[in-house]
DNA sequence: ATAGAATATTAGCCTTAGCTAATTTAATAT
DNA sequence: ATATTAAATTAGCTAAGGCTAATATTCTAT
């Protein structure tokens, strides 16, 4: 039963994981994939051997995996499905934001195009979630920003805060204040820790770190 | 990886088919197991076996399966949020009633128990799905129904037309008056092919054979 | 009661996705 | 330039769910 109507499930979640890797270093290495899904390196060099056969991956020896195009789009599916998820269930189930993570990890694996459809239309046809994390289009296009939450800027970038995004949580956005993270303020990226984990940079010279949580709601301008 | 957090998928399937096939005959056969799911019936062996070392289902060879206490509860449960699930995309996305089978197939095994109370909340904790069918409560128990749809009786049965369901569906209603399905008439159950299958049934001497979506619409009220 | 037909089971193979242990390749430090 | 260390790969195993072909059991009709 080689494909007929298999289990996405993995698939999506390697793409997925090799899409955010590649913004930190692109050919993504082994065992990056492994720390990130929690699996043995051994598993991951089977699994991208698989997906480079099935043209979702560009793989060579030792030397890494990128996305082709079509592993892309799959990801970028993924990835729209997986907020759209979020904030439906937001919307429609009224649960809290810190909740619905978990939930669309799983349900974005379950929904198809036609669910997706009716969520986005349902949505009003967000561009960006809560976050400020903007939301692919069915397209595989993503909606330009000239801010970008920190969370998604390259290790080593340069970048201006913009805004923080409003989340009707102020005890965060005194945090932030406190930490000089004020718009206007130039900071370099040092070190991403993959999804949920903590960023490193550093403001006036000093090294500081945020949680993921509090980056997604610090909007960057780059400076070039 | 023996356990940790599987897919639940199979094995929900497996139960939710055993549960509805034993209206129909107890013990249920291997080959009915195949036939409403589509497989081979030696894939079916293997799997009971496997579902009755976990003590969902009773198994003995060439004698049929049946559903443990345990394995009743899955596949309540199952029931359960796959009729949620329906009512839910149809409230929230405005899916139709026809559409929303289809996907709550697969929802119902990527929603866990947070997801099913939230729907069940936001739904007014329903306790009858469209088609007049029962949604097993959180503990396993069905509301007592005096009447019920076609679809669910056994076969063998004589039960007496008590209500048919206003699906707003005037040319339905119009087919089953003119099949003499009018409430007080007294039918037998002949067969009932499982699932999404037609029901043949005698009526004032006459068979007749109708469509499972007709048949979900009929109440009917048993002649003891 | 038994032959033949229908059902069910077993044996043996496949794929996916994981694991460990052993090996190979690449990177680093002297 | 080579020895050591770190990272990646291969080999070989496991379990779930499928499949086919072969075998075994039960049912049915004579």
């Amino acid at each position: 039963m080689s494909s007929s109507r298999k289990d996405r499930r993995a698939t999506e979640d390697y793409l997925k994981a090799i899409y955010y890797l590649a913004e930190e270093q692109d050919p993504v290495s082994t065992s990056r994939i492994a720390e990130a899904r929690g699996t043995r390196p051994a598993s991951v060099t089977k699994m991208v051997q698989r997906l480079d056969r099935q043209g979702l991956v560009r793989y060579r020896k030792h030397r890494g995996v990128s996305l082709t195009d079509a592993g892309l789009q799959v990801a970028l599916s993924t990835l729209r499905r997986h907020r759209l998820t979020e904030l439906f269930l937001a919307e429609a189930l009224g649960l809290s934001w810190d909740e619905v993570h978990e939930h669309a990890e799983v349900l974005e694996h379950a929904i198809n195009d036609r669910l997706e459809e009716r969520m986005d239309a349902v949505l009003g046809y967000p561009e960006f979630d809560p976050h400020g994390d903007p939301i692919p289009a069915k397209d595989g296009t993503i909606a330009e920003i000239n801010a970008r939450p920190m969370a998604s800027l390259p290790v080593g970038c340069k970048a201006r805060v913009a805004r923080i995004v409003d989340d009707t949580n102020s005890e965060l956005l005194c945090y932030i204040e406190g930490l000089g993270l004020v718009p206007g303020i130039e900071v370099e990226i040092k070190q991403i820790e993959p999804f949920e984990g903590p960023i490193t940079l550093k403001v006036d010279g000093e090294r500081r770190v945020v949680g993921h949580k509090v980056a997604a709601m610090i909007l960057m301008t780059l400076c070039s």
